[in-house]
DNA sequence: AAGTCTCCCTGAGTGC
DNA sequence: TGCACTCAGGGAGACT
């Protein structure tokens, strides 16, 4: 499941295939992805060139030198990937687009959760998501979480999960965030004090950032932009590891359901 | 009005 | 082998 370092490492593997590249032209498939626009199988006449290519949250912004721009989302199945337009089309080919050197840049979306709009003015693109997106988790100001969620009775899951918080966080990295800072998922953030907050933020930036270093969680599907597996699975301290020890105490691993998503969890270390 | 729930979607896994 | 069922969870919108 693509979470921040996923769709990180994503960007990074395709800037190379894709910076100063012409876009020719793009496709999309008969069935639709989720709210994509357009919204109906088509192709677009392009021909623009690739500016820049970059992150904001989980969503992928590719910007073009006329002014547009392509946002995309590869919610929970999506893959991307540049490879020679001769190679034979893989099943769950959602979008597709014609590059100038005999390649083609494409998305395989299994569950078809994720998306990919075009738009001509690009900046609206990156407003609307600022609009409503929080900060970015890597480098999010002392002090700004106690701010938005310190009176709030929501619990620490449902804050980290709310990307109106801060953008980029999934169940995955939530649940390592917490156990790293030895905070249960059910707290109510009101309760924090404000050294819980500041080493919830520290170990935030610091869990993402490994994560980045190592590509990345491949758990089902991920794969990276040049079709390499994540290894930070194999780092994973609690997610995933139900009934098994804990690293640190060896109690074993408890889950239970918080705003609809499963939470794995040491119910000696978090509290 | 803040916060939680439901829905969408498909493949893998499980039990009978 | 086949079938019914559950689970995975991102984000939008419905609901309480």
């Amino acid at each position: 499941m693509p979470e921040l370092p996923e769709v990180e490492t994503v960007v990074r593997d395709l800037r190379p295939h894709l910076l100063g590249r012409r876009l020719l032209a793009m496709h999309w498939g008969p069935r639709p992805l989720r709210r994509s626009k357009p919204a109906t199988a088509r192709t677009e006449r392009v021909d623009s060139r690739v500016n820049a290519i970059q992150r904001r949250g989980k969503w992928i912004l590719v910007f073009c030198d006329q002014g547009q721009a392509l946002r995309i989302h590869l919610g929970m199945t999506g893959q991307l990937m540049v490879v020679p337009a001769t190679e034979p089309r893989p099943d769950h080919l959602h979008w597709w687009a014609d590059l100038d050197n005999n390649c083609q840049w494409r998305l395989r979306d299994v569950r078809r959760f994720g998306s990919v709009e075009w738009f001509v003015r690009g900046q609206e693109a990156l407003t609307e998501l600022e609009q409503k997106l929080g900060p970015e988790p890597l480098a999010l100001p002392v002090g700004y979480l106690p701010k938005v969620a310190g009176q709030s009775s929501r619990s620490l899951k449902a804050i980290l999960l709310d990307q109106t918080i801060v953008a980029g966080v999934g169940n995955i990295y939530a649940d390592e965030v917490l156990f790293q800072a030895g905070l249960h998922p059910l707290r109510p953030a009101a309760t924090l004090s404000i050294e819980d907050w500041e080493r919830l933020r520290r170990v935030l930036r610091d869990v993402l950032q490994r994560a980045i270093r190592a590509r990345g969680s491949t758990i089902r599907d991920y794969i990276g932009g040049s079709g390499l597996q994540g290894q930070f699975q194999n780092q994973l301290q609690v997610y995933g590891r139900w009934e098994k020890p804990c690293p640190q105490c060896q109690t074993p691993i408890a889950r239970l359901r918080v705003v609809g998503r499963t939470s794995y969890y040491c119910p000696q270390c978090q509290k």
